[in-house]
DNA sequence: ATAAGCCATGCAATGGTATTGCATTATTGT
DNA sequence: ACAATAATGCAATACCATTGCATGGCTTAT
């Protein structure tokens, strides 16, 4: 298991370190986009700071992307693609629920072409769907 | 002039203070979405702290609608269409320049149909085109 | 093997923002 | 005009991102 974090990282170009490797395999056990709080919460051990660099580096390196809810604290989720550094700009839809205030990736649901007015030339897109999730809607 | 704005907040059912006149004064002059800080700046006498619970008394009476662009703080702007209190989701495309870093309502673009895994029910939807506006693109 | 240099980490501090409580002032209805 | 209600302003709180700086650990070259 460890070794498979360690190839993800290194694929990355991201010096495996230990405080990196537990953050990302708690990203990989997550199934929703968790914020830099909920990961300080899952790792007792660790500093928030040193969590926030980690999760840049990570965002940089294209291992994760940022998810901006609405809530105003930035979500963080794996990349699925191989999504470089430059360019991960994450097209897929994000939704939120307003129940379990949790947000998911929807990497399979691309944002479609929206038209623009004639001068405005779009470079990335942010579709946020808020309601109620599968878990909660029973 | 003045009548026209306490019209405006008269069919919304709010009280046409001064303070309330010349925030949606402000409002009305601006051709892009404004922030907190922004209308701070705009009126040198008044209190941040009004401003923000005037904002909150427009929004809950549909009179504008914040928009989170990205960027963290919140930005305001009037809504065009008659939105009632309860249903004014801004289901149009906002535009964030990456240049001048202003925000745009663009009314005339509505957001597609998304389709969503089953089970996902959504209530309302935020769309943000980021790029290069047209004042910019020159 | 050792020293130098780079990278990651942790602590402290800063700054910006939303948000609430409370007392005062203005506004509305009678 | 007066009482009730609403709006305002000040103070304080809390949360979060972000940076500076010093320490520690690892790598690399000599």
């Amino acid at each position: 298991m460890k070794l498979q974090v360690e190839q993800k990282l290194a694929s990355k170009k991201i010096n495996p370190t230990a405080m990196r490797i537990l953050v990302l395999e708690l990203l990989l056990q997550q199934n929703s986009a968790i914020s830099l709080s909920d990961i300080e919460k899952g790792l007792e051990t660790a500093d928030r700071i040193t969590i926030y660099r980690t999760l840049k580096t990570f965002e940089q390196n294209g291992l994760i992307h940022s998810i901006e809810d609405g809530t105003g604290t930035p979500k963080y989720a794996l990349c699925v693609e191989d999504c470089s550094t430059h360019e991960h700009y994450d097209m897929h839809v994000h939704f939120y629920c307003n129940s379990c205030e949790e947000t998911f990736c929807l990497p399979d649901h691309k944002i479609p072409d929206i038209s623009l007015p004639t001068g405005f030339s779009p470079a990335e897109m942010n579709l946020i769907v808020k309601g109620i999730c599968e878990n909660c809607a029973q």
